[in-house]
DNA sequence: CTGAAAGCGCTAACAG
DNA sequence: CTGTTAGCGCTTTCAG
């Protein structure tokens, strides 16, 4: 009758009167308690799948203040790295009774913070910020609304973040040990974007630990984790005497001055590098450079690339955001009775090293303490 | 004081108080609707800002009916595909004020089915069903809810679903011509998952366009979508004497007789069978054997892969798909003005062949009009 | 164990 | 233009 014939739900009320118990008992029929008899429940349960009454889980959450949503902010899905972290997230909080509420961005400051708002206007019940950058007026106005933030693939300063990223400045120190081991004297880098702690920590690492050794970088070029500026970096140091990196004279005289390897900041990015040198520049891969990345996305096991790297374990990232962000949503008031910020937790997980083609064999030409 | 502190909520009621106002003024000034002064509108919006108000989302949905939320279901993120379109559909439909709450399913039927109960129960305003079949039951609860569902990227008999997606009968057809043109004789297929309707197109414009030419299908595979399937039909066509194709009577005697080109379902696949061909089976590509994929993803074109492929336009395809959702949601009754289910939108939009690298250039060896 | 009643935060008539 | 009054569908005391 109504134009704007708004479609028929059927609510607890409808279920009550037809099996003429009170609108409440069909409620705590649906609702987790055990406080109505095994018959009457039974007979509730009976008429409403007749009737195909559903709770609404709206109205139940505006009431219980619980929505059972998870904002989940990510900022793009190129890299691998992302779809595969973004299902093994829904499907674990899924699993649990919760679902994710995916919002894109762009990485730029003002969009994300536009995003964040919106989410809590959806009262989620917790937030996973993918590769996002928190300012902490955000994390204020979250930790205002109670809702909790863990920071996926990234930490940050804040004490108030909590964080789950793979222990990049090992994993850094991994690859500078594989390639000092297996012969590289001429180790480049090229790194992500320069915000980024993952960036921040696998150099670091990296860098470090050849510090250690007594070696420097060869030169050193930067990707932003974009596939176009990992292929202008890779030119650049092949091209013009390594018009972005270190002065080490450039190398007018061939290929023998070039880098023997060149560490990635991440798969992504690795790709890019090794079809710039195999396709654009007719340099050989493993041969006359080794090729190391970082993540272990899918594609890195792919033949064609067949990329050594350093595996990002997403199963145990996933369990512990999932573990993280339900212990402050369900928590019991276990930690922290009162209502001071709970301490964040920082969880930093392990990954080993995947060796695969891109890099040569241990013993392959192991002129491991050949200086210059 | 409550031991379960729920968190401070500011309401409208609260900025109302400080501001003056009754509720519902607030309540109209954050509400589109223009019914209230400049002044009062101005007064009411500087106080919210201090306080930090922002109107609860969920609060409105209950009561509006409309939540301003898209309920996606997606199977799997494997296929870059998906990441993109997910990333897109997100983009467009934030666009317009609507989010996206993302469900991840296995494509088990029963799997799906619970997962848009779970849906509905969110009360979004609309689906999205990305490569999943859906049961006419489910079309049925979801039309009895009234929320309209549009199919992405498959399409179904069902007379009631919407669905959106790339040409791909004429699609199939195109590497057809472009195959042949190019002087290809013993033309092989890897079949995708045989309940997909993209699969059943892509072949059918395939096979039929080579049938036009009195051309027949050298030989066939079944990859399901999934690389180790389609690499394990790869193996079969050129190790086994067409263990699963048509029986052309193997081929002890060499190279000679195995397929020249082969067209593979998707690219996904594509990139399965060019690593297996060149990497365990030491066949060129495309010297030896071509090979053409279908969507077009990133991957394509790549260096290492360089992949000949159909591209899907996801950008028209997502126009499409909010087209037809939001007609439906916002559609002031303009179309169908009775209750009567309004006629399903099944929209198929062109996308062009895009030679590269993995197919060789039509002159190179145009034996166009041979016949075996 | 169950019903009645009081809200959750908001929108939407309805008067003025 | 604005305040008052009803709800939306549900959870949650509070009596019995």
């Amino acid at each position: 009758m109504s134009l704007t014939s708004r479609h028929f739900q059927i609510t607890a009320n409808d279920v009550a009167e037809r099996a003429g118990v009170s609108q409440s008992t069909v409620s705590r029929t649906f609702g987790s308690g055990a406080l109505v008899s095994a018959r009457t429940r039974e007979k509730v349960q009976k008429i409403a799948m007749e009737m195909g009454y559903r709770p609404n889980s709206l109205a139940r959450a505006v009431v219980s203040g619980k929505s059972r949503m998870i904002g989940l902010v990510v900022a793009y899905l190129q890299n691998q790295f992302y779809p595969e972290a973004v299902e093994k997230l829904s499907n674990a909080f899924q699993a649990r009774g919760y679902h994710l509420l995916v919002f894109m961005t762009s990485k730029t400051e003002g969009d994300v913070s536009h995003v964040v708002e919106e989410i809590l206007d959806y009262q989620v019940d917790g937030i996973i910020a993918a590769s996002v950058a928190m300012s902490s007026d955000l994390l204020q106005r979250c930790a205002a609304a109670g809702v909790p933030v863990v920071s996926f693939n990234r930490s940050q300063d804040d004490a108030s973040l909590s964080s789950v990223t793979s222990a990049n400045y090992a994993g850094g120190g991994k690859v500078a040990e594989f390639l000092m081991q297996t012969g590289h004297t001429r180790i480049a880098y090229i790194a992500g974007w320069e915000g980024a702690s993952t960036q921040r920590d696998r150099e670091a690492g990296f860098v470090e630990t050849l510090g250690k050794a007594g070696r420097k970088l060869w030169c050193r070029g930067v990707g932003n984790f974009v596939m176009e500026d990992a292929k202008q970096a890779t030119r650049a140091m092949f091209a013009n005497g390594f018009a972005n990196g270190f002065a080490n004279g450039g190398f007018a005289n061939g290929i023998e001055q070039a880098p023997d390897a060149i560490f990635v900041a991440n798969d992504h990015m690795a790709f890019a590098v090794m079809d710039t040198l195999r396709f654009e520049l007719g340099i050989k891969v493993p041969e006359q450079v080794a090729v190391v990345g970082y993540d272990d996305v899918p594609a890195a096991a792919w033949a064609a690339y067949n990329l050594t790297t350093v595996r990002q374990p997403t199963n145990r990232m996933v369990m512990a955001t999932l573990d993280i962000l339900l212990d402050r949503i369900e928590g019991d008031g276990i930690e922290g009775e009162g209502t001071h910020a709970p301490h964040a937790r920082r969880v930093e997980i392990d990954g080993p090293l995947i060796v695969r083609g891109s890099t040569r064999p241990k013993n392959a030409k192991d002129t491991k303490h050949e200086r210059l």
